[in-house]
DNA sequence: CACCCACTTTTTGCATTCATTTATTGGGAA
DNA sequence: TTCCCAATAAATGAATGCAAAAAGTGGGTG
């Protein structure tokens, strides 16, 4: 009973599963990586059961750590989980989708909040610095580059935002409506390349005047166009 | 091979876990919901190891179904498992619950974001005549009361944006810092009573005129200095 | 007396096994 | 032939058992 060891719990342990962060974990984080990256990647049709055998020889492991994972692979809202049916893909209906899309657009129209709250210059320079790029590759008609430029500047405003819970919880909704993305007709986009270039632009300066109901408004209507481009009109 | 039972997967099925909704499920959800409340409701301390053993016999299961529910509440993010050294109860950092009270404020400013497009008269007539209560509630001093009212605008709020994955995220949130408040003073909301009647006027009236940006400033800014006054200033 | 190392005990993680429920198939009756 | 029901087969949900890792303990040494 020396005062040498005693130590409150001292974690600095990595959570598991909720998504904060991706500390190494345990092998049967592995295993969930790699069953989320399997059913993300959309190697099952929608509403398609979860073979769980067939699973468990492909990774090589017994039943009971595959069905905990299948079991946060349901909480994240990927499946879900019939009471003695087993497990099933999740479909997403259009109005699903459209939910996730308003939501994801809530989200970033807090990041965007957030960021205007405590974003540096140097971080202001950097989104600028990849939105002058965004708008070479929309000039030179590279959908591809574009999109990852596009990418890249909400990923840095949701950066900004310093909000660990946040990005995790916007994490998981990429996941969730990822599926869907992967079949999307992005080609939609095209047709609002030149407004959604304009939207970006209105984006850059509420930032830069740190703005944060406006940038909020103006984000959260850009992933609205965005969700309409993509989806009829609903 | 006849057509006569050939249907596709027919779902209708309750998902299991991820919040959208409550169906009945197997006997696991309901192992999984006393879990919840036992933890949500602060029988353990933070950061408290876990017991498997005893919660085994606590709720006369085996390891195996306890052990599924706490990777769904790990993912959940009540808990956080460690590699080798079993379950925690996830502790908040001050900075951590600013950031779930920010998530939270995001959110409500979008319910009201969505509520102002898809609201009804009726429905505003509602929220007016708790309002009303609330104001009474306010004037007597009856903080209990005033509590149950003004939780109940925020509820009405966020079913009039008919999001379900937002319900089921907020909700999520909402678990998660229940215990804190729980404990949380909310002596401190009285000093800032007449602010916060104050403010519900503004969400009223921009509710009232379907001004879904500056409804959804306010709500923000309202969960805002809620939290401010809860916690110092930070 | 403090520190370190090996040993015991406990606990975790996974595999295996068992009971129950569901899906499937074959036969019989209308 | 078509429909329905019973018997079989398969899969799920949970309990137990076992190997490995961690925590706890005691003895020896500097």
């Amino acid at each position: 009973m020396t005062d040498t060891a005693l130590e409150p719990p001292e974690d600095q342990a990595t959570s598991a599963a909720h998504g904060d962060d991706k500390g190494p974990g345990s092998l049967h984080d592995e295993l969930l990586g790699k069953l989320r990256d399997f059913i993300v990647e959309g190697n099952l049709a929608d509403g398609a059961r979860v073979p769980e055998r067939a699973l468990c020889e492909l990774f090589n492991i017994s039943r009971t750590p595959l069905r905990e994972a299948l079991k946060v692979l349901a909480a994240e809202g990927l499946i879900e989980l019939l009471p003695n049916r087993g497990a099933r893909i999740r479909a997403l209906s259009p109005d699903d989708i459209r939910d996730l899309f308003d939501l994801m657009g809530g989200l970033e129209a807090l990041a965007g909040r957030l960021a205007c709250e405590r974003i540096t210059d140097e971080e202001i320079a950097e989104i600028e610095q990849i939105h002058h790029d965004m708008y070479r590759h929309y000039l030179r008609r590279d959908m591809h580059e574009y999109f990852r430029s596009n990418q890249a500047i909400h990923q840095k405003i949701l950066a900004a935002a310093r909000n660990p819970s946040l990005t995790a919880t916007y994490a998981n909704l990429s996941g969730r409506i990822r599926r869907v993305r992967y079949t999307a007709n992005l080609a939609r986009d095209r047709d609002r390349w030149g407004e959604a270039m304009r939207e970006h632009e209105a984006v850059l300066d509420a930032l830069r005047r740190r703005s944060g109901g406006e940038l909020a408004n103006i984000l959260f209507a850009h992933l609205r166009n965005k969700r309409k481009a993509a989806q009829g009109q609903t």
